[in-house]
DNA sequence: TGTTGTTTTTAGGGTGGTCTAAAAATAACG
DNA sequence: CGTTATTTTTAGACCACCCTAAAAACAACA
């Protein structure tokens, strides 16, 4: 098959680009680094150097020589597209396919460099335009726009609020099947009974009764929405 | 024994020549020339001696110099996987995304190369174990067996044969379209009324009693089912 | 300021895939 | 059979992407 008629205008590759640029831009707020990307993508800096000048050739982003790139409007809204569709993939994979939400990432991961006509609206309208993937984390709308949401980490409550479930800030399958051992999924509602500032530890009651103990890194990695 | 189990690292493009081959070689039931290929692909006779080589390297398919081609069992069985992946898509977007049969090729040539532990046989699931997709083409199982289907070119059929519509030859967006237009859909119920020996092109009425009128062209590519 | 250490880029090369043009093998025909 | 036509393979080059090693630029600090 080789190229298709109409080549795409942006590789599989260039894309995976993009999303990590994007990805780090949103945590780091200034122009991301060649290191922070060659670390993202688990290569070297030299094959991101090289990647940065070609994006740089098609306008995806604004680079200049070890002064870190920015995202371009376009880039931008590349890399929006493509979040969007690897959140929907993973709605599907889940809800309907029945996969667990730590099966699904490396799948979705694929799945989001499909492209044609109109499949991302179908999709979207086929799943019910769901506002949010399996962890929790929005989708942009067709327009490139997030749902906001609400939400904090679970060691930032204090004794007595109670929360939902509303998503995790890491996604890795150890930290995902140790929560579902747990019992604690998205929308799961809980009680914060007391916080213990020996280790940063913190106690809770689920909406089953169950008392738990939950680490530091548990706690800053699960986040809920107080009700 | 190891080898076996080691994912056979094939890439898109040696999945694309595997499916090309083993369309070719269902057709003419021998070996499958470089032209042939370089046809089926749209490519040069000197890329496709380039991949023979690399597809026999990995046992993939038997091949001698000048000889043609033939898939070994392992290659067979990629090909057959391939093929499965790519009709349950096809599946998917006909049935759940509302796609028209004539728009989901591009789409499932894509889809079908994405690769996961039990994607497919979840999909099949979803869908229902379907055995033939949008075109009735049949689907081959998780063993690669074929459902067998009875089916025969419209243009074979005497006048007063009754049948129904179970696939079609050829995938064109035009014949499909055309087809389309004249509310010729998968499991239409049809009698052949009369044959033209002059340009052999049929007459037909439909099951809401419309006459039409079929060239050679159609009545060799529609396939129907005796009844 | 100069020196040292880190980051980034360049240089040069490898692989999988593409191509065209030319050579070699096979097939067809007189 | 030999000659011609067709098919297939080789030769050589290019592109996208990857790598390592070395050079260049930048940052920190005495």
């Amino acid at each position: 098959m080789a190229r298709r008629l109409h080549a795409p205008m942006t590789s599989h590759t260039e894309e995976n680009y993009l999303k990590a640029i994007f990805k780090l831009a949103e945590k780091t707020a200034k122009a991301v680094s060649t290191n922070a990307i060659a670390a993202e993508m688990r290569t070297s800096a030299a094959s991101v150097t090289d990647m940065l000048k070609r994006l740089a050739e098609k306008e995806l982003i604004h680079y200049e020589k070890y002064r870190g790139v920015q995202l371009t409007e376009q880039g931008s809204q590349l890399a929006t597209a493509l979040i969007r569709k690897h959140r929907l993939w993973e709605v599907f994979l889940v809800d309907k396919l029945g996969f667990a939400w730590d099966e699904v990432h490396d799948l979705a991961e694929q799945l989001e460099h499909v492209q044609g006509s109109g499949l991302v609206e179908r999709l979207d309208t086929f799943l019910g335009r769901p506002k949010f993937d399996p962890h929790g984390d929005p989708i942009p709308d067709a327009e490139g726009r997030w749902a906001f949401r609400q939400q904090v980490a679970l060691n930032t409550l204090q004794p007595g609020d109670k929360g939902v479930v509303t998503g995790v800030d890491e996604h890795s399958t150890e930290f995902l099947q140790y929560l579902d051992q747990l019992g604690l999924a998205l929308g799961a509602r809980l009680e914060l009974l007391e916080r213990y500032p020996y280790d940063q530890s913190v106690r809770i009651r689920t909406a089953d009764g169950r008392e738990l103990t939950l680490s530091e890194k548990v706690g800053q990695n699960l986040y809920v929405k107080v009700s």
